[in-house]
DNA sequence: CCTGGGTGGG
């Protein structure tokens, strides 16, 4: 090699390889001879697969120089190589290949395909560098050390940004070795590379070598935090993007001392603390992006007129307060993404002066007031405010002109009025969606809808009447139709659809609409391929006919007036990708023979006259509610396989008979089973209290006979046990005790005998205990005198064989009885979620009775409180601490054997609703007349 | 394909 007088690196087009043709390029002082050169560096360079070579010359005559992508001095020495982005593979030959090139300036070989080599040693030679990028080569492993000896750097890109890319290696220390020669360096972007360095490190070896960088990015490069004030030091710091490193720090306020910062960007970096706010106000500052630092908090400060922000990226930080009105300043800003944050107060009207704005995001705050105008930023294609409390109306004027506009999300906010016909008209707008506001009236048309690019059209869950608008069926590029939860009225013809061929979701759902989905037109209309199909409530009297959609994947005909058997092709809907059914208030009354359900993940039949055998689950649901219909027969005995994966099954409401199958055990992701009100007999499968993952578990309203297995696992989950009404024996189990989430208990009406079941007093979340009608006995000595159950809200022991008396240290603890509790103002119901994505939950219900009359709660309100001891043989006085349960709102020791006077201290239950001491052996006081009239003139108002 | 991009959620 030595002797040649020209030297040369190889390129192969790896488009070419593939098509059967190697191009190398030879470059170099020009050649006589092409194919001399062809043998020479067939011996001295690396490639495979070889089959055969194009040599790419340029003629000696020309100008070399004029090869694009080659740079020549005068002398004929090449200065510049700038070959990035040429779909170069193959290698260049190690320590060599670059001899001769000691007149190199630049070397560009960025975005090529070097089949993950390494970084050639040789390229230590080109000392005249002042420019070299590597970037996104495909060059693996170490950065070698070499590099550093080109003291005359000025650029230096070695990063690897793409997926797939291997990431060289530069570990710590190296960093420092690699620069500490580097003195011209300006600009340096080693993105991707592994560093690996913690911050003290990396931090000091940039800010002690390089006095001229002006461009750092660091981003993805393992580097740890913190970030060291020393980096400040860096006065000519104009770019700094450090993205993607674990920080986990604070960001100095001495970074407000660089003065030429363009560009902050660190995103993802797990910041902390508080941003400095005055690098809000750097005036050369063009670009801040902090996405994605959960624990960053932060205020926008003041903006003085003429600042110079283009983009503000804060989105999923813990930046708060409010907007501040000199926002309007920003005149050169044209990208803003605010999502997730907690920002606060009225969102500014100054927002108008944005004339540059392009991007608007700021979504999921708690921002408030009215719309602003957004007439004046024609640059738009972006506006999401959704999720925030804004109010007011909307005019045709607020988006006048935005002819770019391509997104707007105002959902979730509560605006109101009607919705101005122009939006429908905007050229450029694809998704429209204003979801879940106050938006009320008539839908109007728009002058001209002809070219809309709506794809997406959200407006469910508003106050919209009228007629569903003919318009609506003619915006042919329509994807999305989202019209549910509104009062729409009229009668629809599902063949209205026809002309919007690109439809995948449609949702009619709870409007006053009636769809006549019967295919009764005398010209067959081509239905779209939806895979959302939504039409619960839409008085439907029997099924559409859904056979050849074959990409439904979610069906809801919920609540409408369906009649007779489900058409068994339903099961086959969607080609068997259907995974959602919803069938539940209507009159089914059977299953067309035969069928065969196939891949639901959920299976809603609940609420319908569906009788005989339980049609068997699919093995995939996830969800299956079968209750309040008519199915009488046995649960067949292997139903446990059909619902291995299911987290909700509920039977309740029916006729099954026979015992529960121990089957059912092999469930083992239940969360809730609900088997009350059906006829059941036998005995509770011990496996099934032995279950670690059910919250609910409802036996309640059947015939079950024999003990409570002393089954409860160690890691019991339970939230609700019911086990009233039915004929169980024995006492309560000690290894309930286990189950320490409890909250409602329920084995009333039984026959259950022994004491007090105090092996629930360390389940602390108790809020409802029923007893009732059972044969417990013995004293009740208060297991919530150490504050053990401070969230109790309901007991009831009537009607067992209790006695002693009362502990006054009972009524200090239930707190669940105070007003003052803070559970007390959420005003909820007792309920237990499960599938978090999903907005599923189980109802809990319990049965109070109320002088004398029994009554279901159907949601137990958790601002609902009852004590019910009558009809046991209580004696002694009533303790003067019952007045401090002073929101309880029924009180009955009836039928008992207290004695004394009556606690003056009851006057204190301003909410009681039912006060019931009869048939006791209280004597009269003056007290009593008080209380009673107190309590009268409460409820009465008089 | 790519050299800093830009979704869509609930």
């Amino acid at each position: 090699m030595s002797n040649l007088s020209f030297s040369w690196i190889f390129v192969i087009s790896l488009f070419q390889i593939l098509s059967g043709t190697n191009t190398v390029l030879v470059f170099g002082q020009c050649l006589d001879d092409q194919r001399s050169l062809l043998n020479q560096f067939k011996n001295s360079i690396i490639f495979d697969k070889t089959i055969s070579v194009k040599l790419v010359t340029w003629n000696q005559s020309e100008n070399c120089c004029s090869w694009k992508g080659i740079a020549c001095d005068s002398s004929g020495h090449v200065i510049s190589l700038e070959l990035d982005n040429e779909s170069i593979s193959g290698g260049i030959e190690n320590s060599t290949s670059l001899l001769g090139f000691q007149y190199l300036e630049k070397l560009n070989l960025a975005y090529n395909r070097f089949n993950n080599i390494q970084i050639p040693k040789g390229i230590y030679n080109l000392t005249n560098l002042t420019y070299l990028n590597l970037s996104n080569a495909g060059f693996l492993g170490q950065i070698p050390p070499e590099i550093s000896r080109m003291t005359r750097l000025v650029s230096l890109d070695l990063s690897t940004l793409f997926p797939g890319m291997q990431p060289l290696k530069l570990e710590n220390p190296n960093l420092k070795k690699l620069v500490q020669n580097l003195k011209e360096l300006r600009e340096l972007d080693l993105d991707g590379v592994n560093i690996s360095a913690p911050g003290s490190e990396w931090c000091q070896a940039l800010s002690s070598s390089l006095p001229n960088l002006s461009n750092l990015s660091l981003s993805n490069c393992l580097l740890s935090g913190p970030l060291d004030s020393s980096l400040s030091q860096l006065h000519n710091l104009s770019f700094l993007r450090l993205d993607t490193n674990n920080l986990s720090t604070t960001i100095p306020d001495s970074f407000a001392n660089l003065l030429k910062l363009t560009t902050l960007s660190m995103s993802s970096c797990s910041l902390q603390g508080l941003f400095p706010d005055k690098i809000f106000q750097l005036p050369t500052l063009q670009n801040l992006e902090l996405y994605n630092n959960k624990l960053l908090n932060g205020n926008l400060p003041q903006f003085p007129r003429g600042g110079s922000l283009r983009k503000i990226i804060l989105s999923h930080t813990n930046f708060s307060g409010s907007l501040p009105d000199s926002i309007g300043n920003l005149g050169m800003l044209s990208w803003i993404d605010l999502t997730n944050c907690n920002f606060t107060g009225l969102l500014p009207s100054t927002i108008t002066n944005l004339t540059e704005v392009v991007y608007l995001d700021f979504s999921w705050n708690k921002l408030t007031g009215f719309l602003p105008l957004f007439n004046m930023s024609k640059k738009l294609t972006h506006i999401d405010l959704s999720r925030n409390g804004l109010i007011g109306s909307l005019s045709s004027m607020h988006f006048e002109g935005l002819n770019d506009l391509v997104f707007m999300d105002l959902g979730y906010n509560s605006l109101n009025g009607s919705i101005p016909p122009a939006l429908f008209a905007l050229p450029s707008l694809q998704q429209l969606k204003l979801s879940n506001n106050q938006f009320s009236g008539q839908v109007n048309e728009p002058s001209s809808t002809s070219s809309s690019q709506l794809d997406t059209l959200d407006l469910s869950s508003n106050l919209l009447e009228g007629h569903i608008p003919k318009f609506f069926f003619e915006l042919r590029k329509l994807n999305v139709l989202l019209l549910s939860f509104n009062f729409f009225n009229g009668t629809v013809q599902m063949e209205n659809i026809h002309n919007l061929q690109n439809l995948t979701s449609l949702e009619f759902s709870h409007n006053r609409l009636s769809i006549n989905a019967s295919n009764s037109s005398s010209s067959p209309y081509q239905f779209p391929q939806i895979t959302r199909l939504s039409l619960a409530s839409c008085n439907l009297q029997s099924f559409p006919d859904l056979r050849n959609q074959s990409k439904m994947s979610f069906l809801d005909l919920s609540n409408n007036q369906i009649k007779g058997e489900i058409p068994n092709w339903i099961w086959e809907a969607g080609n068997g990708i259907l995974s959602h059914l919803n069938l539940s208030y209507n009159f089914l009354q059977d299953l067309q023979k035969p069928y065969n359900i196939s891949n639901l993940s959920v299976l809603d039949i609940h609420s319908n006259q569906l009788q005989g055998d339980l049609p068997i689950p699919p093995s995939s649901a996830i969800y299956i509610d079968y209750s309040s219909n008519n199915f009488n027969h046995y649960i067949p005995a292997h139903i446990g396989n059909s619902v291995s994966f299911a987290s909700f099954f509920s039977l309740s409401n029916n006729s099954l008979m026979g015992a529960i199958p121990e089957s059912i055990c092999n469930a083992s992701y239940l969360l809730v089973l609900d088997l009350s009100n059906n006829s059941l007999s036998g005995t509770i499968p011990n496996c099934l209290l032995s279950s670690q993952t059910l919250g609910v578990l409802n036996l309640g309203r059947n015939n079950l006979s024999g003990t409570i297995p002393d089954a409860f696992s160690p890691s019991c989950g339970l939230r609700t046990l019911d086990l009233s009404r039915n004929s169980l024996t024995g006492k309560i189990p000690g290894s309930l005790a286990n189950c320490k989430l409890l909250e409602v208990v329920s084995v009333g009406n039984n026959k259950i005998e022994g004491i007090f079941p105090y092996m629930l007093k360390n389940s602390f979340s108790l809020r409802v205990l029923v007893l009732r009608s059972n044969r417990f006995h013995g004293e009740l000595q208060c297991p919530g005198a150490n504050h053990s159950w401070p969230n109790l809200q309901i007991i009831d022991i009537a009607f067992n064989n209790f006695s002693g008396s009362l502990s006054p240290g009972c009524f200090l603890s239930w707190r669940g009885m105070e007003l003052d509790n803070d559970s007390q103002f959420e005003h909820n119901h007792l309920k237990f979620n499960f599938l978090n994505l999903n907005n599923f939950y189980y109802q809990d219900t319990v049965t109070v009775t109320i002088k004398g009359l029994e009554l279901e709660l159907v949601k137990i309100l958790t601002v609902f409180t009852s004590i019910d001891f009558s009809s046991n043989n209580f004696e002694g006085q009533i303790p003067e601490t019952v007045g401090n349960l002073s929101s309880l709102y029924i009180l009955n020791l009836s039928h008992n054997a207290l004695v004394g006077k009556i606690p003056e201290s009851i006057g204190k239950l301003t909410q009681l609703e039912s006060l019931d001491l009869s048939k006791n052996q209280l004597t009269n006081s003056t007290h009593l007349l008080y209380i009673y009239i107190y309590i009268y003139i409460y409820i009465y108002g008089v």
